[in-house]
DNA sequence: TCAAGACTAGTTGACAGGAGACTAGTCTCA
DNA sequence: TGAGACTAGTCTCCTGTCAACTAGTCTTGA
C-alpha cells in the first residue's frame, strides 16, 4: 500500500499528529482541533477535505483502522490509529514545512498588484475597511493567547498564535501607513500614467 | 453565458486586469507577469492553471476572443480581450479582496501547531534553516524594490513587494526570537509533558 | 407533548489550482 | 550537424474548497 511518500498538507499533518495521542474517529479529530482552538490554522470546517484526507492516509498506509464503533444512535464511526510509516512521514513533513518557506499565493498581494483598476479614493476606502477587520483579528488573537496563558498552558501550545499575531500586526501596520500616505496625498496615480507605463518596455 | 459571478482567484483577477491594457494571448499574459516581476504574487508557472482560467473566464463572458493569430512557426494563438462584464467583475473582485482579509491556511502555522513531534533540539535546527531561507527571500525583495525605484517607476507598481517585505521581515524577526529562546533554554518541552496535556480536558 | 429550528455527522458532486510529464517546434553555439 | 536549452500548449492526476443533501439529535416554547 505504501505508495512512496504521499504529498503533505496542513490537514494531513494535523491528522497524523493528533493520532499520535490516541486513536480517533474523523469527528473526534475535528473536535480536538476546535477544542484546542486550532481552527485558525487548520481548516476542519471543510468536512469533505477531512474525510478525504483520512481516506488517503489510510490508503497510503500512514494510518490504519483500529475498530468500528457502533454507538446506537450515531452513524457508524471508524476509529483510526497512526502506523509506524505514518509516524516517520509526519516527522519528515514537519521538518520540511518548518525548515523551508513554501511559496504560497495569498490573494491580498495579488490584489495589490492590480490596483490600477481603482482610483486612489476608492483604494483609501477599501483599505480602511481592511484596517478595521485586521484590528479585530488581532484583538481576537491577543485574547486567545491571554486565555491560554492564564490556563497555565505552556508556551509551545500557542506558538502558532504568536506567529499569526506577529504577521497580522505587521500587515496591519503596513496597511496603516499606506492609508496615511493616501490621505496625505503622498501616494497618487492616474489611469493615464499607468497606461503610459504599460505601453512602455513590453514586447509582443 | 454570464452565469452569475464566477469565483474569484488571484490568477483570474490578474488576467482580467492585464487585458485592460490591451488584448493578449495566454502566453503574452504569462510574459507580462514575468516581465513586470509579479511571479512572486501570481502563479503563472503553472501554465495548466493559466489556460484553464482563461477558458473559464471566456465561458463566463468576462473575456472574449478578439482574433486568432497564425504566426507561421508558432502554434495557433488566440488573442483575448476583456468585456464590459469582465471590467465590472474585476472591480468587484478587487474591492472584495482588498477590503476583507480572507482566511487562508498557509502551512507554516499548521506545522508550528504540531511541533510536539520534534525535540527542542531538532526544532532549533530546522528553524535555523528557515531563518537562512527567509533572510535570502528578504534580500531578494529588497533588491527588487531598489531596482524598480531606480528605474523611476512610481511607488504603486511595487506596493505588493513592499507588503511582502513587511510580512517577511515580521516572520523573520519572530523566528529569530524563537530560535534565541530555544538556544537560551527558555522554551523547552518533553513528550511526557505534552501527553499529559493531551490526556487532559478532552472529551470522547 | 410535540413541533420548529438548530446542531451533529457523514456524504456527494462540481469546481479550481498545483505538480509534473509530454509533445513539437525553435534557437544557440560548438 | 547535432546536443542542449527554451518556447508554447496540452494532458492527467491529485488535492482542496464550496455548497448542497440526508438523517438523526437536542432544545425550547406554545
Amino acid at each position: 500500500m505504501t505508495s512512496s511518500a504521499p504529498r503533505s498538507s496542513p490537514l494531513a499533518l494535523t491528522v497524523l499528529a493528533l493520532l499520535h495521542y490516541k486513536p480517533l474517529h474523523p469527528y473526534g479529530i475535528q473536535r480536538l482541533v476546535k477544542d484546542w482552538g486550532k481552527e485558525q490554522v487548520v481548516n476542519v470546517r471543510q468536512r469533505a477535505s477531512l474525510y478525504r484526507t483520512i481516506e488517503r492516509l489510510n490508503g497510503d498506509g500512514l494510518i490504519a483502522v483500529r475498530e468500528t464503533e457502533r454507538d446506537q444512535q450515531y452513524p457508524e464511526r471508524t476509529v483510526y490509529e497512526v502506523t509506524d510509516a505514518g509516524r516517520e512521514t509526519a516527522r519528515a513533513w514537519l521538518e520540511e514545512m518548518l525548515s523551508a518557506p513554501k511559496q504560497e499565493f495569498p490573494e491580498f498581494p495579488a490584489a495589490l498588484s492590480n490596483l490600477l483598476l481603482l482610483t486612489p479614493e476608492e483604494m483609501t476606502e477599501v483599505l480602511e475597511r481592511r484596517l478595521g477587520a485586521l484590528t479585530e483579528n488581532l484583538a481576537g488573537l491577543e485574547t486567545a493567547m491571554a486565555a491560554e496563558a492564564t490556563q497555565g498552558l505552556p508556551r509551545i501550545t500557542r506558538l502558532e498564535t504568536e506567529y499569526l499575531r506577529a504577521v497580522t500586526a505587521a500587515e496591519l501596520e503596513w496597511v496603516r501607513t499606506v492609508v496615511e500616505d493616501l490621505r496625505a496625498g503622498g501616494l497618487v496615480w492616474s489611469k493615464e500614467q499607468l497606461d503610459a507605463l504599460a505601453a512602455g518596455p513590453v514586447h509582443q
